[in-house]
DNA sequence: ACTTAGATAGAATGACCTTTCTAATTTTCA
DNA sequence: TGAAAATTAGAAAGGTCATTCTATCTAAGT
């Protein structure tokens, strides 16, 4: 049932779509780059939306399991781990900006799925620092995962800016402060 | 020389740009919203391109005006109070995203103008709270501004998601931190 | 070897895009 | 008032876009 077109069409649509933006990548440029042609692509997804949809999907999938792998929950620091492997994720993945954002940007009021997938991604995101929290017995576990999460997001903006090792530098060393303060 | 016309224009293309995306948005749209007829905005905008920039430009001067009009440069904590307006700024003219940010990610790489105003506009922001530190007499001044500038573009990111209030109490807070273990 | 499903190239469609053009009308101000 | 400049509506050109439709071809499994 696992079609290797699809996931080529997959692969490549979230490369165009990161680097040029979706409104800025025609399927025209999607179906060259795969190898495919039209139809097949029209097969496997009902239309760009929907294309759009299942690169958000599995773009999330990859952070998760990034995020996983680099994490140990039970370990004295997790908030710093987390930091430091979404540094990571920033330097080999995401190091213009953040896809589910401006899918947020791009979709919103538009009444699609695309923008409820997108959101959903961020708050999947707060949720799992507010349990980090409440697993360390912090009373402010909301604001302390509220704060690593705006830390997350800045990092990633201003890896535009100044790169992603500098970016990550920067957040690990408020974080170190922030857990620390908020002992 | 100044034309009201060109004003309403620049005024309709920034609010229609930053809610819908500059490749969201037709210039039929535009000047429809402008009531105004096609070759005016061909009159003052040599094209679509030119138009953004001069949306960028004005956006730009409006958010320093913002800053400087809220931040006493000699007071006890520009920084903090740097934050705070910008926590204004986005509560009343940025709540969803970043305009520049946005313009970086939707032109980059293709060779035009657009990208470097919009960075230029970020390169400005960190300079600023480099000349700050540096009044402030730190020794390491340029680790602070890229923190702070990172807590901004933070906050602005989690207005998305919490909205501007939020976003800009965690920020300050954050802010509050930094400057006190920075002294 | 036959069948069936998937993939192919390419054209057709209709919508929308930016930019240019024209010719009539309105505004400005000396 | 009269001349110059600005603005108008609308059409046209020339692209690109997403989507659909052919009709041929390839590959897999029985």
């Amino acid at each position: 049932m696992k079609s290797v077109k699809k996931d080529t069409l997959l692969e490549v649509a979230e490369r165009l779509f990161y680097e040029h933006g979706f409104r800025g990548v025609g399927l025209k440029q999607i179906i060259s780059e795969a190898n495919v042609a039209t139809m097949t692509l029209y097969n496997h997804f009902s239309s760009k939306d929907n294309l759009v949809e299942e690169v958000l999907k599995q773009r999330e999938e990859r952070y998760w399991s990034y995020l996983d792998s680099h994490v140990e929950m039970d370990s004295d620091s997790p908030f710093i781990l987390a930091v430091r492997a979404h540094g990571r994720w920033l330097k080999e993945q995401s190091y213009k900006g953040d896809m589910f954002l401006r899918a947020i940007e791009d979709y919103a009021g538009t009444d699609n799925e695309i923008e409820n997938i997108a959101r959903g991604h961020k708050t999947r995101l707060l949720k799992y620092f507010q349990q980090l929290a409440l697993k360390k017995g912090k009373d402010n576990g909301r604001d302390l995962a509220n704060q690593i999460t705006l830390l997350l997001e800045g990092s990633t903006s201003m890896t535009t800016l100044i790169g992603a090792e500098k970016a990550t530098e920067y957040s690990i060393a408020m974080a170190r402060i922030l857990v620390q303060h908020t002992l």
